[in-house]
This record gives C-alpha cells, sequence and structure tokens, in this order.
DNA sequence: GAATTTTTTGAGCGATTGCTCAAAATTGGC
DNA sequence: GCCAATTTTGAGCAATCGCTCAAAAAATTC
C-alpha cells in the first residue's frame, strides 16, 4: 500500500556527507543538498529532520568509516607500532586520492561550530574522543607485547598521536606538494617505530 | 575642517580580529560585528571595504602578532633548540589564557574557507608558508649552530614542527584537561631537544 | 480501476544575510 | 555664526537563509 521510496536514504547521506566534509556545516546551504541529494526541501527534511540533524548524522557515518578503515589497517599487521606507523604512512597519500577534504572532517566540526550548533560540536568531541580511545588502546597493545618501555605512557603516547594526525591532516590541507605531505607522514610514522624497544 | 574620527581604526581592527578568530568567518555576521565595534554598516563599509576585507585584515593582524610573538620567545634563549622548545611549551598554556580560540585562526581559516572566499584563504595560505619558513630558519640556525647533526633536514624539521603546533592548537580547542594539553606541549618540546646533538 | 497509504513536490513563509546611500551630525577655519 | 569638509547614521534593498505544508504523484491492495 505505501509509495515505495525514491531515494535510498543510504545514498543520500552518504551525498550529504561528501557536501559537508567538502564545505562545512555553514558554507553549505539547503540549496546546495537540494542539488546534490537531488531532492526536494520537504523530501530532505521527512528523510532527516534538519539541516542539523542531517550533519550529525553525517559527522558519526565519516567517523564509523574512519574508525573501520583505522582498525582495518592495524588488524593487518601483527606488530601495534607497526600498524599505527603504516596508518599515519597512508595518511601520507591524501593528496594523491581525490577527497572532498584532506582535513579531517571532526576536525574541521571542532573548529568551526560554536555554541549554536552545540549538540553537533558535542558529537565531534565524542568521536574525536573515540579516535584517541583507539590509539590509546593500541599502545597498551604495544606495552603488553613489549614493544615499548615499561615507563611509556599508553595515554599519552595515544594523546600525541592524535594530535600528529590533526596536524598532519590539517598540513594537507595546504597547498602543498604531495611529496611534502609524504615526508611528513614518514616522518611522524618514523617517531612511531622509534618507539619500539630493540 | 574635517570632523574627527570617532573610532580607532586599530582598535576597531583588533575587536573584529577578536570576534573573527573565536567564531569564525561564515558564523561572524553584520550583526555581531556593528554590536562589537559599535559602529552602523555605513561606518564600517567606509572603514574597511567589505566583510571580506575585513577579514583579510584581521587575519594580517592576527599572523603579524603571532609572528612577532614566536620571535621575541626564540630571542629569550641563545640555543635555536630551547627556543623553538621554549615556543612549544609556552603553546601548551593555551587552555589556561582566555582567548577567544585556542585554535590557529590561520588553521581555522584553512579548513574553513572555500573557493568563494579565495582571497581570504591564499591570504592564510601564505601566512602559514610565512610562519614554516620562520620555523625552517630556526632550524637552519640550530644547524650552524651545531645543535643538530649535519645531515639533518631543516626544511622536514621546519614542516614537521609547523604540522605539530597545528595538531597542539587543534587539540587544545577540545573539552579536555589544562593539564593534558600541558602535557602534549612538553611532549612535544622535548622531541625538538631530543634532536640535540650530545 | 477505485480506494488507501505514503512520498514527493515546490511555492513561499518569516527571518536574516551583506551591503548602499541620502540625510544628519560633528568638527575646524573664517 | 556660517560654511565647508568629513564622518556617522540607519532605514531599507535584493538576495538568501532554513524550513513548512497543502496539494500532487506514485505504488499497493482489493
Amino acid at each position: 500500500m505505501p509509495r515505495a521510496t525514491l531515494h535510498n536514504r543510504q545514498d543520500s547521506l552518504e551525498r550529504a556527507l561528501h557536501l559537508f566534509w567538502q564545505k562545512g556545516f555553514h558554507a553549505t546551504s539547503l540549496k546546495d543538498l537540494e542539488r546534490t541529494l537531488d531532492m526536494r526541501p520537504g523530501s530532505i527534511y521527512a528523510a532527516f529532520g534538519s539541516k542539523d540533524a542531517l550533519f550529525q548524522e553525517a559527522l558519526e557515518r565519516y567517523a564509523r568509516l574512519g574508525l573501520v578503515e583505522l582498525e582495518r589497517t592495524l588488524a593487518e599487521y601483527d606488530s601495534p607500532l607497526t600498524g599505527l606507523a603504516a596508518y599515519l604512512r597512508k595518511l601520507g597519500c591524501l593528496r594523491d586520492q581525490e577527497l572532498p577534504s584532506r582535513a579531517c572532517m571532526l576536525v574541521k566540526s571542532l573548529l568551526e561550530l560554536g555554541e549554536r550548533e552545540q549538540a553537533a560540536l558535542g558529537k565531534a568531541e565524542a568521536l574525536l574522543e573515540a579516535m584517541e580511545a583507539c590509539f590509546v588502546d593500541q599502545f597498551c597493545a604495544a606495552k603488553d607485547a613489549g614493544e615499548l618501555e615499561p615507563s611509556a605512557d599508553p595515554v599519552r603516547l595515544g594523546r600525541r598521536l592524535q594530535a600528529e594526525v590533526m596536524g598532519l591532516r590539517a598540513y594537507a590541507q595546504r597547498e602543498v606538494d604531495s611529496q611534502a605531505v609524504h615526508a611528513l607522514a614518514d616522518d611522524m610514522a618514523r617517531s612511531i617505530e622509534a618507539l619500539r624497544l630493540p
């Protein structure tokens, strides 16, 4: 009895994510979304509630995909430290791929959003916290595996790594050579590998 | 014969800088500026031309003050590496001060602005490049002073440091303990100091 | 094919955006 | 006190903002 839905909700969300990641929250207008999703305002609001709610869903999807990508990379290596170094080197290829933005959407949101978008801002913070926790876990695993000296502090190391990733991706957003980003990522990866006990 | 200007232009620019740094370009409306500068639209446009032009002036002032602060810090130390480490530790106090934002306004602009604000975006990129050049110069000085091993690459080191500062300040924008930011800055400072030859 | 249920449409709402410009206000020189 | 020069004002423009909702369109069941 119901009319079949014309638009795939997941696909629409994916397109919205692409747009928000590229232009940011404020610079993305409903007109932009209408064009990109090929949907009229009523349909967008029926499906997602509001621009703010749609943005939050996009943020969550972005972070989920990012975490999956991180964990898939880590799973490819037996050594936790080697996995983290490989993740950094993958980020070094940021400028080679065709992406909505080289910068992290969570960081873009963290820096752009204010009190008026507190819900989305809080979500971005929580997702960054989860990312940091994943790094910390990995350093704990490295310590358990005897890769780190016993006095190493996984919390500090995880924090440092998150800051490095934030910096690497912000740097990659600049109009610099792909080679410079590769070199930067490699330097960071070497720092991780230098933590390994002989 | 001319009517005396009511508003000090430098002071107005300073207030605008404060506002733009806090809220970003898009989230700052002319109404906000009118309120903060205590000026009516006509006066603002007579003095600065447009919202975009005012933003660009604010960006330049921000970067100039930031460079002065950096160079003043470096001048306090005879050793180039010690100066850079001290600069990082100063950034570790970001959360203790009352600032419009903990994040760097240049990075906020780099991540927020798009093609529609190309002039301001280009300015932000150029100013970041100048900051990086300052870091590179400092590493060159360290090398000349024999603090670095002869094979050290000042360009890579300067790039790395800029990425670290970007990451540190983005991290400081999160709702984390002041102590965490201090620890992070200290870790980064130690990395710089670890480059010193024995 | 009529009835029912759901989705999609798009004109258009009130609010806000960046901005303009003729008029008013304020000064110094005479 | 008057004139000339300059700054400040603020009503209001056209455009855009996020969003609503009654009507039209489409699909399923009988």
